[in-house]
DNA sequence: GATCCGAATGTAAAGGATTACATCGGATAT
DNA sequence: ATATCCGATGTAATCCTTTACATTCGGATC
């Protein structure tokens, strides 16, 4: 693999020439450019990235964590960001934390030691070490929220009116004519989560039913759903709204085990709308996210930061969409 | 942030030293040590890696290509890789292909730009632009294949026994008493997937019902079991092999449109085990495969070969499972 | 007491690219 | 004809670390 020095060579120029054919053509003459672009292709010349970083002290590289890696969630935002990164001239390095602190505190340090440019980072928690450099005046820290929107954290971040969703939610339920709705949360340490039970209370009350709500404490996950559906089918809820698909499903699998039927005896509904939402039986109506959108937008937001744009909006409020399929219908009662 | 000339000369010592303390720490006094482990402490160094890569030649970094990253079976394999990498020094930078060639492309040069010391590709298809990588004669190609093996490729691979494991899942339905198998496949260029096939073909054949089966080409996607869902029980089959736990969703979902039921109408197998497969309706029976094992193996090959161990095992056979769950019965003929 | 050895440490080159500054030559202005 | 300017290019410093080789020094050997 040639270095500059020997594409210079061949060349017949400098290695500042050559640089400057990469990096800045316009300031070459066309007969040099084109000769060093040959050159170029012919040696197979690519630039060692770690001699270049070295010297700019840019990585070209955004790290994004995720706290976990196997929600198809993420997967999604996940997408949107490469895109958008590659579309700036970033790559994305992809972290998964498994929500652990420890290995948060792993993946920051790459900001820190500078082998990334900036961060990105899905769920509620800032890992500890980085608090330093956000409270640092100056510059706006490289560092960008996706989808839980935390106040008191003064980073930017993307997201969507999670409150709001959740009201699309239960009106779509109340105005289904269901008056005893089981809602099973994220868990109470998550912002969005707090958001959309918010959210869900307001719509209730506004509806003067305040008390049909009956609330359990879950994780996101299909496994802690189970037991709160069980649970709330026994306090003889006609309805359920889990904060996540993958509740949802394990919801569906525990009304099923009850010898219960969706949406005949138990209407459910999601939140996320996953890829195989509409594949669950019957197809889950849920509430979409703009899951791309959230990654794309972050890595905007992250890149603006970068080149020291001073952007505008610091926060990003994305739409959300209720997505009615299957899984909700009246309850037994009104029918 | 400070330098390890900085270091050096609050320690009162060359950089040399600092260096030596930090990555051969037996090679420096007792004394020594204590003091500049102490001065790194208090100012916080961390060594510049692009510095350090540039002056070693390594970046520390692996590479794993995904097809696609939404896809809930790799999310386990990244996983199990990534914790592998941890433990040898590695961190791991996750790339999605989306199945994209161009992109696949666009990967693989971070490994000839050297940008990461070895490249993990997990699915069937190696970038184009590594063929003369592998090709050169010397030291092994820092390549090393996941999940699809594929002889020709020449690359070191970690995979279960398709073969084996699609003989069990058919062999369990003809245990059962099924003697119309509908089998949904992974695309035809997939090697596993031909070798699920020729598993599941020899284990119809030696039970003497090789016309038991019938077969559909599918992709892997639930979108793609649909359509074939519905034709093979117009066919009459009393059970589905699928070749991926998606695809069985599909299955059971547009069983479900048909007005039939699992696994009293039809049985329905499928392959991964993927977490969420106990929470479908009914709970998958399905092949589990050693998915965080299948990603830690990669990387313990891929680190033999940037060791130069040449290690003895370049196919490495894992052990599958198959977990029977409720999906599959005995068929209505046989109650 | 001279010699040798080895442990501990220092010196300085090397790794490859970028870029501020210097230089050069020709075109334009006066 | 001379001064000025500008575009194109070159020179060389710089980014930070690692490591081959050199040096130093105390102790063991003969």
């Amino acid at each position: 693999m040639p270095t500059i020095i020997e594409v210079a060579a061949l060349a017949g120029v400098s290695t500042a020439t050559v640089s400057r054919v990469l990096s800045r053509p316009e300031q070459v003459s066309e007969d040099t450019r084109l000769r060093v672009l040959a050159v170029v292709r012919e040696s197979g010349y690519v630039p060692n990235v770690a001699a270049r970083s070295l010297r700019t002290l840019r990585a070209a590289k955004i790290l994004l964590t995720v706290p976990d890696i196997s929600n198809a969630f993420f997967a999604s935002v996940i997408r949107g960001a490469e895109e958008a990164a590659r579309d700036a001239g970033y790559s994305v390095v992809v972290g998964d934390t498994r929500h652990d602190p420890d290995v948060e505190d792993q993946y920051a340090d790459m900001l820190s030691r500078r082998e990334v440019d900036g961060l990105i980072f899905l769920g509620h928690r800032l890992p500890a070490s980085l608090a330093p450099m956000l409270s640092r005046k100056g510059a706006a820290a490289p560092i960008v929220n996706g989808c839980e929107y935390s106040p008191d954290l003064g980073v930017p971040s993307v997201h969507i009116d999670n409150a709001a969703a959740s009201a699309d939610a239960i009106e779509h339920l109340i105005g289904l004519g269901h008056r005893r709705i089981g809602v099973v949360t994220g868990p109470e340490i998550s912002p969005i989560s707090r958001d959309r039970l918010a959210g869900a209370i307001d719509a209730a009350t506004r509806a003067g039913l305040r008390d049909s709500l009956h609330i359990r404490i879950g994780d996101y996950s299909a496994g802690s759903a189970i037991d709160h559906t069980r649970d709330l089918i026994a306090q003889d809820v006609t309805a359920l709204f889990c904060f996540s698909d993958e509740m949802a499903m394990g919801a569906l699998s525990a009304i099923g085990d009850a010898g219960l039927s969706c949406p005949k005896d138990v209407s459910v509904i999601g939140f996320d709308d996953l890829p195989l939402a509409r594949y669950f039986q019957p197809p889950l109506t849920t509430i979409a996210q703009p899951k791309a959108m959230i990654g794309r937008r972050t890595v905007e937001l992250l890149v603006d930061i970068l080149h020291g744009v001073d952007s505008p909006s610091r926060q990003v409020t994305l739409d959300h969409e209720l997505i009615v399929r299957g899984s909700t219908a009246q309850p037994a009662s009104a029918r």
